[in-house]
DNA sequence: CAGTGTGAAGATGTTCACAGCG
DNA sequence: CGCTGTGAACATCTTCACACTG
């Protein structure tokens, strides 16, 4: 099960399943084939079956997928039963956005530290958590052994805020900035760019 | 130039380049060879020269590529050098990150008409934008003849307010809320999902 | 002669057909 | 008998080598 062996498509629909077969669990359904399965998501059940099989042997001949196992086992897959601290750098509205959003489930995603370095926010507190001086981050970050950063500062200051980060020791990072980031390669890093993906769009309008 | 000629992949680069091209202009750099370009972007600068050739050939050789000339010919072919009214559906925490988001440029996507479902909110003005009756969206997207929408609501509603973008002539769709979405084949969509992006993170680390 | 543009080779990802198990 | 799991065929995307040109 060496991570390199799986195809990175693979890995970012692993997410997907996992929410499916969550979903299905609430509505009742118990078993579901890949053929389900992919109409639901929009994808072929070949695939499905081809992504799924990767991990192990977890379908049943003749039946299909045992919602609740696949779910348990996707989980582990992604790491996404345990706790993981997050950190934020940034709370202008995207980093208050993210910090009040209900979609997280705190159970996996916790919020734990975030950093601004507006003296008008530092000590107030949003959901729970006090904003910290972005001073402070490295040293924070260490103490507190947060493993998943969030960049939500402008752009000019995003490289030097995940700089800060990974000096704490921070493994993966989601960038909401709008720019590249120079990190070292065993970093993982993410980027959301909205304004890439309503260009995207507009492309095929 | 056919759309279906070009890898997506390809497409998802565009707006990776423009940005690229923009700031270089900023900077003073009037020219660029795709081996710089490259290493900006972190690329293969065999794949920035066959991205850009697909569209033509702007380059110049034993030169590289003229940067105003470039972020003009990426404008066109994203189409982003005109203004494009979007609509956005749910303005929570998300919704309202995203209409006052400092991020986009106004004179490309403008946050036309805002949507939500919510007394308390409908009539207030965010950032100029008045939020109007969630009843009203059809009606309102065809009237001002809105082809991009944003999907801000929560999950259980994003169906049904997709199906009143899309009824409303909405062509292209950017969704934040964390389900599949089942909308007509020349609806182009896109999915901003930040917890699938912190669970493949997590799978990594 | 430096750096683009491109056909061909290579890598990665998806679809298919069907063997094999429950 | 139905549905999974999987090698093989196919499709897509990236890298490479180098011809070509300003």
């Amino acid at each position: 099960m060496k991570k390199r062996d799986i195809p990175k498509e693979t890995v970012n629909r692993l997410p997907l399943y996992l929410r499916c077969f969550e979903r299905l669990l609430e509505e009742g359904e118990y078993t579901v084939t890949s053929e389900a399965l992919s109409r639901r998501l929009n994808l072929n059940s070949y695939l499905v079956r081809k992504d799924l099989s990767r991990f192990g042997d977890f379908g049943t001949r003749g039946v299909g997928y045992k919602t609740r196992k696949l779910a348990e086992k996707l989980r582990a897959i992604l790491h996404v039963n345990r706790k993981w601290k997050v950190g934020i750098g940034g709370i202008g509205n995207v980093g208050f956005a993210l910090m009040t959003y209900s979609g997280f489930d705190r159970e996996v995603f916790d919020i734990a530290v975030a950093f601004d370095k507006d003296p008008e926010l530092i000590g107030k507190e949003v959901n729970g958590v006090i904003i910290e001086d972005e001073q402070e981050l490295t040293r924070r970050v260490k103490e507190e052994s947060v493993k998943l950063g969030i960049i939500a500062v402008p752009p000019a200051e995003a490289q030097k805020v995940a700089e800060k980060m990974v000096k704490g020791g921070i493994q993966g990072l989601l960038n909401f900035a709008p720019t590249q980031l120079d990190l070292p390669e065993d970093v993982r890093l993410t980027h959301m760019f909205f304004t890439k993906e309503l260009e995207t769009l507009a492309y095929y309008l």
